[in-house]
DNA sequence: TTTTGAAACACTAACCGTTAGTGCTACGGT
DNA sequence: ACCGTAGCACTAACGGTTAGTGTTTCAAAA
C-alpha cells in the first residue's frame, strides 16, 4: 500500500545523493572526494547519507539490485521448456553490452582505478552468484545437485566479469559460455539424448 | 645472499605480530580487537605492524602467498606430459583438506563471521586466479586463448571456494572438477583424439 | 479529526583503520 | 671502520563509519 509522499521524498533524497556522488567522483576522482563533501553537495547530513547507502562504495554501485533481479528473472521468467543456459547467455550478453557502452566507460574506468571499488564489486558478485544459484536450484527442470547449481552460478558470474575485461567482450561471452555449456552437460545427466 | 641477523629479526617480528593477532582474534573476536591492541600485545608500534602487513585483514591471511605459489607450482612443476587438470585437482584436494582440518576450524569460522574478512578473501582469490591464469598461459602444452586460460583459472579457484563450503568437501572437488574438465576439453580443440 | 508511532533527517562527537612525517638505531656490505 | 639502507618508533592526523540524541513529517489507528 505504501505509495505516499514519504516514500517519494525518500527516493528523491536517495537519488539526489547518488547523483551528487557520481558527479563529484567523476569530476575529481573517487578517492579524492570525501563522504562529507558528498553529503554537503547533496545538502544532507552525513548520517542521512549512510541511512540510504551502506558504504561509500555503495554510492557507485547504486543499481546493484537491478543487476541481481535481471539475472534471477532470466532464469525464472524464461519461456517454458527453454533451456537454462541460452537464456542466461542472452542476459549476460545484454549486461556486458550495457557495461561496455560508450556512456558507461568513465564509470568503469573509475572503478578499475580504485582497489576499494574493485574489492567491493567482487563481494557483490558473490552475492549475485548465490542468488543465481538459488534461482537455478528452484528451477523445475533441473536435475542437479546443490553443488552443481552453485558451481554453474559462479561460472556465469565469472563469464560476466571476464568478458567485460576482454578485448572483444561479446565474443568472450560466447567463448566462455561454450565452456559452461559443456560443464553443465556433465553435471546434468538427464534430458537430451 | 641475505641470511643475516636482520632478516631473521624481521621474520621474528612479523611472526610475533601474526601470533599475537591470531591469539587475540580467536579469544575475543576479530572485530572486537583493535589494531592498537594487537600492536601493544606484540610490543611493537602501530606503524611497525603496518610495515609488515598491508591491512588488518592481512594479519589473518598471513600465509596467503604460500597458497599462490602452491597453485602455480602445481602447473609448472608437474611431471612432463602430465595433463594440466589432474595436477590441479590434486593440489586443490590437498588445499581443501588442509583448510577443513580440525585445527583450522576456529579460524575459518571466524573468517565466515566477519564480512570484512570474507570480502578480503574474495579479492585475494581474484589475485590468485590471475597468477594461475598466467601460469596456465605460459604452459608449453597449451593451445588455448587468453580468455580460456583466465576462465579455467577462475573455475579452479571457484572449485576451491565452493568445495570448502560443501557438506562433503572432497567429493565436491571431484564433482566440480568433472565439470571443469568438460569445459577445458571444449576450449582445447587440439591434443587427444 | 485527532492521536500516535514510526521513520526520515539532523547534529555532535567519537571510534577505528590507515598513513604521513620524522627521526633513531642497528646491521650488512664495502 | 664506515656508510647506506632498512627496520622500527612516535605523534598526529585523515577519512569512513557509527552511537547517541533530538526534531520534523507523515500514515494510519482511534
Amino acid at each position: 500500500m505504501p505509495t505516499g509522499r514519504r516514500e517519494r521524498k525518500k527516493a528523491a533524497t536517495r537519488q539526489k545523493i547518488a547523483d551528487a556522488a557520481l558527479r563529484l567522483f567523476l569530476e575529481r576522482g573517487y578517492e579524492a572526494v570525501g563522504i562529507r563533501e558528498v553529503a554537503a553537495e547533496a545538502d544532507v547530513a552525513v548520517t542521512t547519507l549512510f541511512s540510504h547507502f551502506a558504504s561509500k562504495e555503495a554510492l557507485v554501485f547504486e543499481q546493484d539490485e537491478d543487476f541481481e533481479h535481471r539475472l534471477t528473472q532470466a532464469v525464472t521468467d524464461r519461456a517454458p521448456h527453454e533451456p537454462l543456459l541460452p537464456a542466461l547467455r542472452r542476459e549476460i550478453h545484454a549486461l556486458v553490452r550495457h557495461c561496455t557502452a560508450d556512456g558507461a566507460a568513465p564509470i568503469w574506468q573509475m572503478i578499475e582505478a580504485s582497489p576499494a571499488l574493485r574489492e567491493y564489486e567482487e563481494s557483490m558478485r558473490l552475492r549475485h552468484a548465490e542468488s543465481l544459484a538459488a534461482a537455478i536450484a528452484a528451477d523445475p527442470e533441473r536435475s542437479q545437485t546443490t553443488t552443481a547449481c552453485r558451481t554453474i552460478a559462479r561460472f556465469v558470474i565469472d563469464a560476466y566479469s571476464l568478458a567485460r575485461e576482454a578485448a572483444d567482450p561479446e565474443a568472450a561471452v560466447d567463448e566462455i559460455f561454450r565452456m559452461i555449456e559443456a560443464a553443465w552437460e556433465v553435471a546434468a545427466p538427464a534430458r537430451r539424448a
